[in-house]
DNA sequence: TCTTGTTAATTAATATGTGAAATAATCATA
DNA sequence: TATGATTATTTCACATATTAATTAACAAGA
């Protein structure tokens, strides 16, 4: 068993925690939350989306959209709307004051994401990325039980 | 700019969804939250340590400390105890109960890991490890408006 | 000693995460 | 077509995150 901070969830985090916070500032100067920010980028690529299909896309739990969604409408940027076909579902559409404040954002963004790649070369990058991939593939499907039933590997 | 997906963000958030409900799965078994064990884990391996400290061991903010804290000291896992030499310093400890808590979560926890590990080969989980450490300590010291004056990389 | 600056912990206000349960609408089918 | 199963969203209760502002204690210097 490796330290505490060669873990993969701490060494996820560290990352997140080092790399966030500019990522916030420059969404706080627009008075937005990173949430916020996730599902406005979701509606400006997808248009209008069903809450169920926002969550999967932003990684924010259903339960919490509820809120999130209620202040983004409360400030005039997205609107819901129930389906007619199934009034189960709930469409969420981003205003055209959402689309404007989405296109003042992404330049200062993409510096931001060029900084964040040109840190390492392609090649590691895109090595990183599916390392990542086929941890969560492996780990993802399965339970807990699942793996204290498996024989040790190591 | 990639899709959103293919953001570092959304990369490693996305591994943090699928690896952590099995994590979480094994806390709950022993009425732990994830920031409940991390805290554990650190006083496991270090003694007595300031709330400081513990912040930055876990990456758990200060404020948040307070009730994670409180909650513990609850349920006699920690104590806590204002340092005689600087009395603004707060010492936090493991009780008996919380070392003993401890020890039951290891081995399956360590079997958690092996699963995360093997998912991957050693090279491949270094170099994973390496491109994060060379990201964060790229980004993390620099100010959003020091990114936006840099001249295009790309 | 008084002032100024700094550090450690906490409080406050707001936003979000997590897990379970509730609600309402749709579907499958006997 | 009534009924049990499923789906989409929401509500609830509790725990944590984020940022700013306090409070108390220490530290250095006029």
């Amino acid at each position: 068993m490796p330290a505490f901070r060669e873990t993969l969830p701490m060494i996820l985090n560290v990352t997140l925690d080092g790399v966030m916070p500019v990522y916030r500032e420059l969404f706080a100067r627009h008075a937005l939350t990173e949430q916020q920010w996730r599902i406005l980028r979701v509606l400006w690529a997808e248009g209008a989306v069903t809450t169920t299909h926002l969550s999967r896309q932003t990684l924010l739990p259903a339960p919490s959209l509820v809120g999130i969604l209620d202040r983004l409408e409360k400030r005039g940027l997205v609107t819901r709307q129930r389906s007619d076909h199934d009034r189960r579902k709930v469409h969420v559409t981003a205003t055209d004051a959402g689309l404007t404040l989405h296109s003042q954002v992404m330049p200062a963004l993409e510096r931001i994401h060029a900084a964040v790649t040109n840190a390492i070369n392609p090649a590691e990058w895109q090595a990183m990325q599916d390392a990542l991939a086929k941890i969560t593939n492996t780990i993802s499907d399965q339970t807990l039980d699942d793996l204290l039933a498996e024989p040790e590997t190591t």
